[in-house]
DNA sequence: CCTAGTTATAACTACAATGGTTACAACGGT
DNA sequence: ACCGTTGTAACCATTGTAGTTATAACTAGG
């Protein structure tokens, strides 16, 4: 199956490198500690500004946190960069059979067990903050 | 992003077709209740037999279940369909720089998290047995 | 035995997301 | 003005998805 995209631990790593050292942190350094393409962090650190998490500081360079560590979730950075339609992780096959009593419902009952099984992942998500993480990186 | 794809609620629906009236469930059927082409629901079998949950019976046609409907969860059939390495929804970008601090250490620290999310959403699938949708459609 | 209906599978397609790359414009401090 | 940086656009190879066509193999009924 596909998995979630890397953007996600990335932008964990990013995210905490900002914290500990704002100074330094250029694309170019975030990239050479994540092990990828600047171009690729600077993706990730526009969606992580748009979402409000970053200031980013063009020609000068550097970011900082615009939120204390101990208030940003992993599932504020999870949204910030898996952006889905309606926010939904599963997907459910469109437009069946009307006429068969499964696929006049199945829609509805799935959705309700689907969207309750995403929601317990998400609170998990919501319970780790970067701050909680930062100490760890010793 | 990529959400989960369709074939688990593909083989939900599969599942409770074969439930509901196991004699009729040719792929053809199935195929038509759930909209899809028939070889898309023969692949889809095909996993849910490997998975030990269906009898297929080539050349007769039609299918029945191999477990009683209360003993088989939507974490069983999300197993059987969605196959991904080391059973892992998240991935984690790999080979990040180990003369940083958090590149060192990231992996570790951000695996312990995603696995704990990765569970509690896997137990709320298990809670729903197939048995319990089924009365859902009427 | 043969045919009709079915399952099993391989091969192919179109499409989309991913992660990376190159190139270049715009920015801003020295 | 220069230099290093950020911001984007464009492109690419790879992979997963869902569907499609075609063909082989299977089984019951006539």
């Amino acid at each position: 199956m596909k998995q979630i995209s890397t953007r996600f631990s990335m932008a964990v790593h990013t995210l905490s490198l900002i914290a500990v050292s704002p100074k330094d942190c250029t694309g170019d350094f975030i990239a050479s500690s994540v092990n990828t393409n600047p171009v690729v962090i600077r993706k990730i650190m526009g969606m992580l500004k748009k979402a409000g998490l970053v200031d980013v500081r063009p020609g000068v360079g550097g970011a900082s946190l615009l939120k204390d560590p101990d208030r940003i979730t992993l599932l504020d950075i999870y949204r910030a960069v898996n952006v889905t339609e309606e926010n939904q992780l599963f997907r459910i096959h469109d437009k069946p059979n009307f006429a068969c009593p499964v696929g006049r419902n199945i829609e509805e009952v799935l959705q309700a067990e689907l969207q309750d099984a995403q929601s317990v992942m998400e609170r998990r998500l919501a319970q780790t903050t970067l701050g909680q993480l930062i100490p760890k990186f010793t």
